[in-house]
DNA sequence: AAAATATGTCAACATTGCTGACGTAATCGG
DNA sequence: CCGATTACGTCAGCAATGTTGACATATTTT
């Protein structure tokens, strides 16, 4: 009788930490509630706000290349991009090299929302900011680059322009 | 030309924090993963989760209260939680006091899977701290709990357990 | 010229949010 | 006791955003 250290399978694995999967439930929510109000205002959604935020983050990005940090069908992609074209937030062009690709470009009102919306959640994180000590900020992006998955976090790191180099000395 | 110092509205608010915002993004998004793809083998959906975990996390929670911490509108929820209730994984039963209330309670199946869930997300969060010294989560949750809307703040802190004597000394 | 690639599009469907309207059971107030 | 209120359930319809599968078109590669 090894004294309750019995388990089934995925038993015996210490508390759950129900305190941080709610934070970060109710924390993610009104996070993005920010930009919801504002996108309203367009009519738009969060799915307009990812293609808006990404080609205006690497303008020049191709569909493939959007596809993949979205990772969404290029169905859905299509559906949210060509409104966004059409109410003139995107233009497409052909890439320069190889011209079956399309070459995604924020216009100036395309730009001018994406840096607002980029705003918006940037107060919450200031205002959040406010009360963590001077090192909150480095605190905070340690800690959410370490939620993401292992194998995508190169990948997230060059997408926001971080060295590896960076990491605590 | 006031030599480039203008403003419009939002303008002048500092450089957007983009790499927040993106670590945001991508850390909130393989957290749900986890989630998503156990739910995935029950016919289950973020709903279905959410409801679940609530539930489980506060038994003889009535509907009222449930619809006040998911903010959704009673339909949205009748219709996730009829299906828990129908694969047994919650059971309502009108309230002790009034009846006219239904108290919502979940069964042992539901127990399991609420806490087989929890235990996944946990084990996200235990590797990210792993990597982030030994306050990594007190400064984790202070962050988390800092992006919450203040005046939601006190329920959360509430919900979680959390007395406001625990900010730091 | 044929094959592979990058993209667009049509159709259908699932999940999960919403609004509005209406029904029923239980409780409360006078 | 009776009418109003409360708590909940349900029906119908709609919107946003995700999915699969199939097929068309332009361009580049081989």
């Amino acid at each position: 009788m090894k004294s309750g250290a019995v388990s089934g399978p995925s038993r015996d694995a210490g508390a759950p930490f129900y305190d941080l999967i709610e934070l970060f439930f109710f924390a993610y929510r009104d996070f993005v509630g920010d930009a919801d109000r504002l996108l309203e205002t367009y009519g738009f959604g969060r799915a307009h706000h990812r293609v808006l935020h990404f080609v205006s983050r690497q303008p020049g990005l191709t569909i493939a290349e959007l596809l993949d940090i979205l990772k969404i069908t290029k169905q859905s992609l299509n559906r949210v991009l060509k409104e966004l074209i059409a109410k003139s937030f995107i233009e497409a062009r052909a890439g320069a090299q190889d011209r079956r690709h399309r070459q995604l470009f924020t216009t100036a009102k395309g730009s001018r929302l994406a840096r607002d919306l980029a705003l918006l959640q940037t107060r919450r994180f200031s205002r959040a900011m406010e009360g963590l000590g001077p090192e909150g900020r480095e605190r905070a992006m340690e800690f959410l680059l370490a939620m993401v998955d292992p194998h995508e976090r190169g990948r997230v790191m060059e997408l926001i322009g971080m060295k590896s180099a960076e990491r605590r000395s």
